[in-house]
DNA sequence: TTTTGTTGATTGGCCGATCAATTAAAATTA
DNA sequence: TAATTTTAATTGATCGGCCAATCAACAAAA
C-alpha cells in the first residue's frame, strides 16, 4: 500500500475528519480513534503526522480560519464601493457554509477552547482582528474614524452574537434574516453620515 | 463531625466549587476531584448528593441562570417607563457579576456543552427566550409589534455577541463601552418611531 | 439503634501516546 | 536490468495514567 505522497493527503483527511468530528460531536472531547476512523486510518498514524491531538486540533482551527479568510478576501475584492465591501463581509460572514450546524458547532467548541489553549486564543483573536479591521478600514471612508471603530466593534459583536445564537438552534434565524439584521445596523448608524439627498 | 442538615450547604458549595472550577479551568472537562477540593470535601460525597458529574453540572447551570433571572426581575421592577426597562435588561445583562472572567468562560463552556447535552441545551434556550420575551414586550409598547420583534432579535445577538468578544479578551471592551454600544442600538432603531418633538 | 454525613480505597474503562514490526515504493548500486 | 538498500506509509499491540463511579466502613447526632 506504501504509495509515496501520501503525507499531504492524509494531513487534510485527518483535518477534514477532525472538524466533522467536533462538529457532530459537539466538542473538541473527541477522541483521536474517532477522527481517524473518520478520516479511513488508524489512530497511530494521526499521532504520527500530527504528534499530538493538541496539534492536530490547532492545525484543524487554522484550516478554518484560512478558508473563512480566502473566501473574505475573494468577496472584498469582488466589489468597489466601501458600502458594498461592507456587505460583502457581513455576506461571507454568514455563507452558508459557515453557517453549517457542524460548522457552528465547531466554532463555538474553538471559543470554549481558547479559554484553555493559548495558541487557540491566538488564532481567534487574530479571526476577531481581521474582522474588525476590515469593517474599520472600510467604514472610514463612510464617516469620521471614531465612529468607524465603534461602529466596527457594533456589528462585529452582531455578526458573533447571531452566529452564537444559532448553535442553539432554539429560534433559528434564517441566513437572510441575520444578514437583513447585520445590514441593518450599518444602515442605521451611517444615516447620520450620509448626503441628506442620499437617503435610501 | 456529621452535623445534621448539611445538605444544602454542601449542595450549594459543591454548586459554586463547579461554577469557579469550570470558570477557572474555561471548560466543562474539570475532575470531580477538583470541584470537591473547591468545596473542601471528597469526590465521594459530590456524588453522594448529586449522582453523577452530568447532574452537578446542570445544577450549576440552573443556579447560575436563577441568579441572572432574579436580577433581570428586580431590575426590571426598579422602573416604570418601557425605555427604561430595556435599559434596565442591558445593564444587569452586563452586570459586572457577569463580567467577571470565570463567569464568562463558565457560560461559553455550557454553550459549547448545549451542543451534546440536551438538558443543557434546554436551559439555554429557556434564557434566550426570556430575554427575547423581555425585550419584544417592552419594546412593542414603543413600536409596531413586528419591528419589536426584529429589534428584539437584534438586540439580544448584540448582547450575547459583545459577551463571546469578552472571552477572546483581545480587545477588551469596557463594561460601559458595551452597555452604550447596546444603547446605541436600541436608540438608533428606535428613532423612526419616536414623537417628532421627542428626539434626545 | 437508627439515621445522616462523610471518606478512603478500589475498580473498570477509556484514551492518548509510543513503538516495534511490516509493507511496498523509490533510490542506489553492481 | 537485477539485486540491494533506503525511505515512506501504516498499523497492531500495548502501556501508563486519569477519572467517574461504587461501596463498605466509620463517626456522631437524633
Amino acid at each position: 500500500m506504501p504509495k509515496v505522497g501520501m503525507e499531504p493527503v492524509r494531513r487534510k483527511a485527518l483535518v477534514d475528519a477532525t472538524l466533522k468530528a467536533v462538529g457532530d460531536h459537539g466538542s473538541l472531547a473527541v477522541t483521536m480513534s474517532e477522527i481517524a476512523r473518520h478520516a479511513g486510518v488508524s489512530p497511530a498514524l494521526a499521532h504520527h503526522y500530527f504528534g499530538s491531538k493538541e496539534q492536530l486540533l490547532i492545525a484543524t482551527i487554522r484550516s478554518l480560519l484560512q478558508q473563512l479568510r480566502a473566501d473574505v478576501v475573494k468577496a472584498i475584492q469582488s466589489v468597489q464601493a466601501p458600502r458594498e465591501k461592507l456587505s460583502a463581509i457581513i455576506r461571507v460572514s454568514f455563507h452558508s457554509d459557515q453557517f453549517r450546524p457542524e460548522t457552528i458547532a465547531a466554532w463555538l467548541a474553538f471559543y470554549a477552547d481558547a479559554q484553555r489553549s493559548e495558541e487557540t486564543r491566538r488564532l481567534l483573536v487574530l479571526y476577531a482582528r481581521r474582522l474588525r479591521s476590515n469593517l474599520v478600514a472600510n467604514l472610514k471612508r463612510l464617516c469620521p474614524a471614531d465612529d468607524a471603530v465603534r461602529i466596527a466593534e457594533g456589528a462585529a459583536a452582531m455578526i458573533d452574537g447571531l452566529y452564537i445564537r444559532q448553535s442553539l438552534r432554539s429560534a433559528p434565524i434564517s441566513i437572510d434574516s441575520s444578514i437583513a439584521l447585520t445590514e441593518d445596523y450599518l444602515t442605521a448608524h451611517l444615516r447620520p453620515f450620509m448626503a441628506p439627498g442620499a437617503r435610501a
